[in-house]
RNA sequence: GCCGAAGUGGUGAAAUUGGCAGACGCGCUGGACUCAAAAUCCAGUGGUAGCGAUACCGUGCGGGUUCAAGUCCCGCCUUCGGCACCA
């Protein structure tokens, strides 16, 4: 078959018949499909992109068939830096170098005949698009979920932003690689933490990969203990959050991160020096380098003490950089009895290490830090160490030094990004009025094209003097723009939202269309999203939804992970490994269905593995055996021969096991078992091809059955043979074929017999045999009834249909 | 270090969730067709022993539970992914 011809031909034709656009009338049996969108790269699709979207595309081929009105966009995650370092590189404008690669990925995106809803396309640069994050920022804005303050956060050197935490891969920039260092500057943060609890219990009802549930769990990290209440020797508070106020009494020093408050103030004059080079030293340290294990615990004296406010203890305090201000309080209390590090810290300085924990039964070497029975804490002693947490927290509340707290390890979602490429943060900064809010009738705030790109550290906008001057909103005297974008993870954090409303001028969407197309029944897209963007998003749905605008609680009901294809050695593709498998010759030599085809074979679809493609030729063989039944049975002439034998049985039992099985797998999107199924398939309709007398009718609707099962998974062929046999329009308007279960049903299973556990025959016994009747079966059996000999039959075990145990 | 996932023939991988391990392929071996090759078709293909029927062994390693374990439990080893002193 011609097969670039054929592809050519059908894609016209689905065009034309418009075979991928959703239509709402029909929003009743709406099944929402969505894979994530993609950065337009400048080369072009690769093979994780073909392996992502083109099996997706035939499970919702097949949902299309199943009968359901089924809606699969596609559109551009298109703000981002690679476009904004490419400019400074090359001196292309990232809305050129952007427009063209997007040009680039549609067309190959076409090739590949996926049934995307092109009419619903989205681009995030594009103003009609971003015009609407800049509305969420300021809806966000209006419920207090959006603020501002000065932080110490993530700098990188080389693409001179600020980074997200969880955009900084092992103190490295996700993106270029460079080391991360640290900077103060006032960011725009997203509330996210506000919905911590709810995001955290949200995953149980999702139907997501219990990996990933976990994954977000852990990194909300949820835990329960209490905030304890210091004095300094100078009457200064301050704060601790512990998990274990049981070890209260065990307490030997205070550590304060480097950034907190108090550190300047309590410093004694005697250890200021000390102190301030300690804290300088840390600011050059990334956040990375902080938390590392490897790393000897260091820190320094501030020549101040604090009061334990159990039993009135002095206590040393400290200032070192494993603690961090932005997580609890930043204040840690020293229990080294109780823990590997403080206890390091506690041997590496000589401060006391007080037991304060017995072991119940078990060695309690100290460090000690599991539960136990409390010692050496007067009033508490002998009660377990959840009994004496409630106690001591208890008695500290009565005398207003603690309160129960609960901690998130998640920290609040920094969004502002000192780049030009993405969408500008939609406030005004007036020197009267402050960081004024752009009214919503003057949104979009314009991306301007005319900018400086030279990377000298001042972001292209901050230098555009026609962006940034401007006359505040409230006073009208003059003020100027935030130079800052947002994070693309802002983009990507709605988009599922717009593409049911793709058009909507007016607003960002229309509730009344999104709360019927939404939310998303199947989102499929790489693992590594986990943390980041699968949080961000349910987080803005959740948010959306608290404002009105939404009636569901979560935007992504069935979550599936493809793998990853990594390259012929076993590596990841990356451009330095040289080792990247382009999609493209493939499609070229063998046609998009084959590697379409190849690609749900050849691999575990949420496992992927390395590229080799000599299974290639299977398909093309496959393929190839299909052409050749098909041309043949389309000239079958009407056979006198009409009756249903033992042949037609055959077939009619592969071919109902096959639509079973095949259903099963591609709903389940186990696609290399489904191929499989169709490959055994063909060899019985081959098999029937050889019969003498067939029975053509029963032939026919066979193998028009078999196209069927195959026409999801290769498209174009299947409407092409589709057409040879007399079929009337797209194949993807019929009805998937039904299983008839009668057809199941045979009258003999083989079942294996075993004796004492050992494999030791196969029998045909009647379907539904009783065990007595498999019993006589069994000694009937001259084999097994010599085997068996005169020893006492003492259990039968069946398992119905496959398997005796018999015990002698 | 913590969390998670995985480890099955020469090879990509299956295994109805505790029930015949290796479906379906690739590769390989032999055969048919052919002057020959390609293509196609047929047969075989986990290992060891045997002419053979067959027997024994076999899902990273070591134990255990069970009539029965790739699957469950305990302890290791290796690889991959995520997180990084979370108090």
């Amino acid at each position: 078959m011609d097969m670039k011809k054929i592809e050519k031909k059908w894609q016209n034709y689905w065009q034309k018949e418009k075979l991928g656009v959703f239509n709402f009338k029909n929003v009743d049996k709406k099944y929402y499909c969505l894979e994530m969108f993609s950065y337009p790269s400048a080369a072009k699709l690769h093979l994780g992109h073909w392996y992502n979207y083109a099996p997706t595309d035939s499970f919702v081929r097949y949902k299309k068939m199943k009968g359901y009105e089924v809606f699969q966009p596609m559109g551009f995650d298109a703000f981002g830096l690679p476009a904004e370092n490419y400019a400074i590189k090359t001196g292309i404008h990232p809305k050129d170098s952007t427009d063209k690669n997007i040009e680039n990925m549609e067309q190959t995106l076409h090739e590949m005949g996926a049934m995307f809803d092109w009419s619903a396309e989205i681009k995030t640069c594009k103003e009609d698009y971003y015009k609407w994050t800049q509305w969420l920022f300021l809806k966000l804005y209006e419920k207090g979920l959006a603020y501002r303050k000065e932080a110490p956060v993530n700098w990188c050197p080389s693409c001179k932003t600020v980074l997200a935490n969880e955009q900084v891969v092992n103190g490295a920039c996700e993106r270029c690689g460079s080391t991360v260092i640290k900077k103060d500057l006032t960011q725009w943060f997203f509330k996210i933490t506000d919905y911590a609890e709810e995001l955290l219990e949200g995953l149980n009802d999702l139907d997501w990969p219990e990996k990933t549930k976990i994954m977000q769990k852990n990194w909300i990290g949820k835990s329960v203990g209490a905030e304890i209440e210091f004095t300094c020797e100078s009457g200064d508070k301050f704060k601790v959050f512990t998990t274990r106020a049981d070890t209260l009494f065990g307490v030997s020093f205070i550590v304060l991160a480097p950034e907190h408050p108090l550190v300047k103030k309590l410093t004694s004059e005697k250890q200021r020096k000390a102190v301030e080079e300690y804290v300088y030293e840390t600011s050059k340290a990334s956040e990375i380098d902080r938390l590392s294990t490897t790393r000897e615990k260091t820190g320094v004296y501030i020549g101040h003490n604090a009061i334990n406010p159990i039993n009135g203890a002095l206590v040393p305090i400290y200032v070192a950089d494993y603690v961090l201000y932005s997580y609890g309080t930043g204040a840690v209390m020293g229990v080294p009895s109780g823990d590997e590090r403080d206890f390091d810290f506690a041997t590496k300085y000589n401060l006391p290490i007080v037991r304060v924990t017995k072991g119940i039964d078990c060695p309690d070497d100290l460090p000690f830090h599991d539960e136990g029975i409390l010692v050496n804490s007067p009033g508490f002693d002998g009660m377990t160490s959840e009994e004496g947490r409630k106690a001591i927290v208890k008695a500290l509340i009565k005398e207003g030094k603690a309160e129960y707290k609960t901690n998130y390890r998640l920290r609040d979602w920094l969004v502002s990004r000192q780049r030009y490429w993405g969408a500008p943060i939609p406030v005004i900064h007036c020197d009267k009025c402050g960081a004024v809010p752009v009214p919503y009738k003057d949104l979009p705030v314009k991306l301007p094209y005319d900018v400086e790109f030279a990377p000298d550290g001042e972001s292209p906008l901050k230098k555009h003097k026609g962006f940034m001057e401007t006359t505040c909103p409230v006073c009208g005297g003059p003020a100027h723009r935030d130079p800052d974008t947002l994070d693309t993870f802002v983009c990507s954090s709605w988009y599922y939202l717009r593409y049911a409303d793709a058009h909507n001028d007016k607003e960002p969407f229309n509730p009344e269309i999104i709360n019927k197309v939404l939310p998303v029944d199947k989102y499929v897209g790489g693992a590594e999203h986990a943390c980041m963007h699968l949080l961000y998003a349910r987080f803005i749905t959740k948010a959306l939804r608290d404002m009105g605008y939404l009636n569901f609680d979560e935007p992504f009901k069935s979550l599936v992970h493809q793998g990853v294809i990594l390259g012929p050695d076993g590596m990841r593709m990356s451009k330095s490994k040289g080792n990247i498998i382009a999609p493209d010759p493939y499609v070229e030599k063998y046609g998009s269905d084959t590697l379409r085809l190849y690609l749900m074979f050849g691999f575990s679809y949420t496992e992927g593995g390395p590229w080799n493609d000599d299974g290639i030729k299977a398909i093309v063989k496959f393929l190839d055996r299909v052409e050749r039944l098909a041309l043949k049975v389309k000239d079958l002439p009407k056979s006198a021969y009409n009756k249903i034998e033992s042949n037609e049985k055959e077939l009619l039992y592969a071919s109902n096991y096959a639509i079973k099985c095949v259903d099963k797998d591609m709903e389940n999107f186990s696609f290399n078992t489904a191929v499989a199924r169709l490959m055994e398939y063909l060899n019985a309709l081959y098999k029937y091809d050889g019969v003498e007398e067939k029975n053509n009718a029963v032939y026919l609707t066979a193998f028009k059955t078999f196209i069927k099962l195959l026409a999801p998974c290769a498209p174009h062929f299947a409407e092409e043979v589709n057409e040879w046999l007399g079929g009337k329009g797209s194949i993807f308007n019929t009805e998937y074929p039904v299983c008839d279960e009668s057809a199941l049903v045979k009258e003999t299973v083989e079942v294996a017999v075993q004796i004492n556990s050992k494999m030791r025959s196969r029998l045909n016994i009647a379907n539904g045999a009783s065990e007595e009747d498999i019993k006589n079966a069994i000694l009937s059996d001259e084999k097994l009834s010599a085997e068996i000999g005169d020893k006492q039959i003492k259990k039968l075990i069946i398992v119905p249909g496959r398997l005796v145990n018999v015990i002698i």
